[in-house]
DNA sequence: ACTTTTTCTTGACAGATGTCCAAGAAACCC
DNA sequence: GGGTTTCTTGGACATCTGTCAAGAAAAAGT
């Protein structure tokens, strides 16, 4: 093991540490790539390793068991996605370009990216079984809201109006759009986009703000 | 197999498919029970027949293959909770306590059923990965937004006012905030029931009909 | 009472799964 | 270049999985 940084020569403890974190973060890119494929109940270690350059056996080398593998992968996960909007709301200059801009990501992300979108939910869901995953998934579940906060609070200042929701019920809406507009695409349905799209557009013009 | 009906002598034919029927029913809520305690991926044909008062074997006798049983898992699972608002619709005389009602019962459920509940999401997360789930995932998914959909109309009704959202965006913003409930709930959090109701009640009255 | 049909149990099967381990390969150090 | 540490492999393990089939038990039919 080289976990351990307290050395005499910190140069090659450290280089052994980044090595060890880089080989971690390479079979959480398989395992990421193996359980947004198969979801959570169909892959397996040996899949897992199958999508990736290594046998099975390195598996445990590298993390303690399963469970702690599919944690860093959610880790891992959360540190890529948290900040999808975030240069939608940097480089928006009205409320009426952040709201189509946010609609389209939003259209975007769940044709582009749907089968990562789904290993999320299914994540999600376990989470309501499984205690050990419970807190990592609360936390990014947290930072998803408050990545939607910032875009409905910045949609706000820029229409020089204040936000007429809580934070969770913001979440809440679109996550339910999303949702719901995953299940629709990937059962083919071709409109789903296109409403996903629509939905989030009207919800952020007329609901958020509240009435006028 | 007594499936089949076409028998000269009907009443026997009937009474033996409706013990055949009734027989997979049974074994259907022993699954359903496990299902919701283990979760999908953690739950066996072994497990739930230990959960009932057969042996294992019995399970192919009244099924297929594993999909079968838990498809028709899910149908039963329909056809009791989607009707789980509808005497609070019909009892209420006015849109103030419409409201609290629904609220009270969002935040009565959650606690009461909650493993249930996580069981749904479970499956509908499932139903992203499995093709031969989708079409009653959906389908049992349309049917709670029609649900959600006659408390809102109703509520508007009582308001005398039209409803300001479509069907599927006020599905999913209870959804939403019902499966953050849920998850908080499970996770230990002490007001993750009585934030559900307030929520919801918020929702209705401040979104539900739009500005006014 | 005897036969037929339906229902249920038991054990077996082939394959998959998480985990561990011995041994080889590779990298590294002096 | 020899010795040490780090990394990787492939196989072994015990257990669990869905499925199936043969036959016991129970029920129904005559």
């Amino acid at each position: 093991m080289t976990e351990v940084v307290e050395r005499a020569d910190e140069r090659i403890s450290r280089r052994q540490v980044d090595k060890f974190a880089q080989r971690r973060d390479l079979l959480a890119s398989s395992a990421l790539r193996t359980l947004s494929e198969l979801g959570y109940a169909r892959t397996s270690l040996r899949e897992i390793a199958q999508n990736s350059e290594f046998s099975h056996g390195v598996l445990h080398y590298y993390f303690r068991d399963k469970n702690e593998l599919i944690l860093h992968c959610v880790r891992q996960y959360k540190a890529e996605c948290v900040t999808r909007y975030d240069h939608i709301i940097e480089s928006a200059s009205s409320a009426a370009q952040l709201c189509d801009s946010f609609a389209a990501a939003m259209a975007a992300t769940l044709t582009e990216e749907a089968h990562l979108h789904r290993l999320w939910y299914d994540m999600r869901s376990q989470g309501l079984f499984e205690p050990s995953f419970r807190a990592d998934l609360l936390e990014l579940d947290h930072s998803l809201e408050q990545m939607i906060w910032r875009v409905v609070s910045r949609y706000a200042e820029l229409s020089t109006r204040p936000v007429a929701m809580d934070p969770a019920v913001a979440y809440a809406v679109f996550d339910g759009l999303f949702q719901k507009a995953l299940l629709r695409f990937l059962g083919g349905e071709a409109d789903a986009a296109a409403d996903l799209q629509r939905h989030t557009g009207s919800v952020l013009v007329e609901f958020v703000l509240g009435g006028r």
